[in-house]
DNA sequence: GTGATTGCAAAGCGTTTGCACCGTA
DNA sequence: TACGGTGCAAACGCTTTGCAATCAC
């Protein structure tokens, strides 16, 4: 029954590194720099941002690449679009398995969890509305920790 | 314990109007077009889908006036965005509380369910994380009965 | 009659495409 | 060396804005 949480963090850059090779693609600058960036985020980012971020190391950048970049990284699913009031163009390194997002409403900052046993919850709404269920989103809002202490 | 499913219907119609005209904004044919429009619908419906439905009885509408209808419809909850992987741009009949939507891969077609007590969840997530949670997204995916009796 | 609302055209913005040059393997 | 990848500029599609004409109240 435990709901463990877990951040994105920078050790991915290396198995990205190492999917994108092993799908036949280049290692080159601004792929690098688009993984790095995005492996160090700990909320999800959008193309302009991963951009701007990027380019302080890396200025010649184009924002082209980071679209071609983040469009490979989504098909080899190391990372994932986030869905959010605000908009649904922001990404963030995926996991693999069930896992549903908590993100904060003031810091951006991201988690995944363990959502256990919801099949309960599955089969309930399946014989109700005869839908075959085939997929499930669950995402939480709130204020992380240090966002709930900052504003005392 | 009861997981009730709902759709979307036209009895929605005629609550809109009456909203929208309490709400100080003016009933006229561009606005009837949109309202009608979705409120027949049983899925989703983007800016020029809506557009298009409206103009046949409405020939003389403009896309323009969609977005401006859909963006005064959304502020008085009387409808809400549909996030979905293909995109995030459709509009379905919104309901009041906490309702979950359940919508079918092969139509489109959405309803409304209840999912009760996830507060279990809620708690375990916001102790483990450290999070206070504020809000919460389910949605559900799959083949609605329809759809799951064509394929056969 | 008056001011909110309309449709058109143009602007705006994020994303994708075309292309010649560049750099990884 | 070969060809996948790059950055630039232009194109694209969806959405918003400016404006004079129109229509609900």
């Amino acid at each position: 029954m435990a709901t463990k949480t877990s951040s994105p963090c920078p050790e991915n850059k290396q198995d990205w590194l190492d999917c994108l090779k092993a799908s036949g693609y280049r290692l080159t600058s601004p792929r690098r720099a688009v993984v790095e960036t995005l492996a160090n985020s700990q909320r999800a980012l959008n193309a302009t941002e991963i951009y701007d971020l990027a380019r302080e190391q890396y200025p010649s950048l184009g924002l082209v690449s980071v679209y071609r970049t983040l469009e490979k990284l989504e098909q080899l699913e190391l990372i994932q679009r986030v869905h959010h009031p605000d908009g649904c163009q922001a990404f963030i390194a995926g996991f693999t398995g069930h896992q549903h997002l908590l993100i904060c409403q003031s810091c951006g900052k991201a988690e995944f969890f363990e959502g256990d046993n919801l099949e309960m919850l599955f089969e309930r709404v399946a014989q109700e509305s005869g839908y075959q269920i085939q997929e499930h989103w669950l995402q939480f809002f709130g204020f992380c920790s240090k966002c709930r202490t900052d504003k005392d």
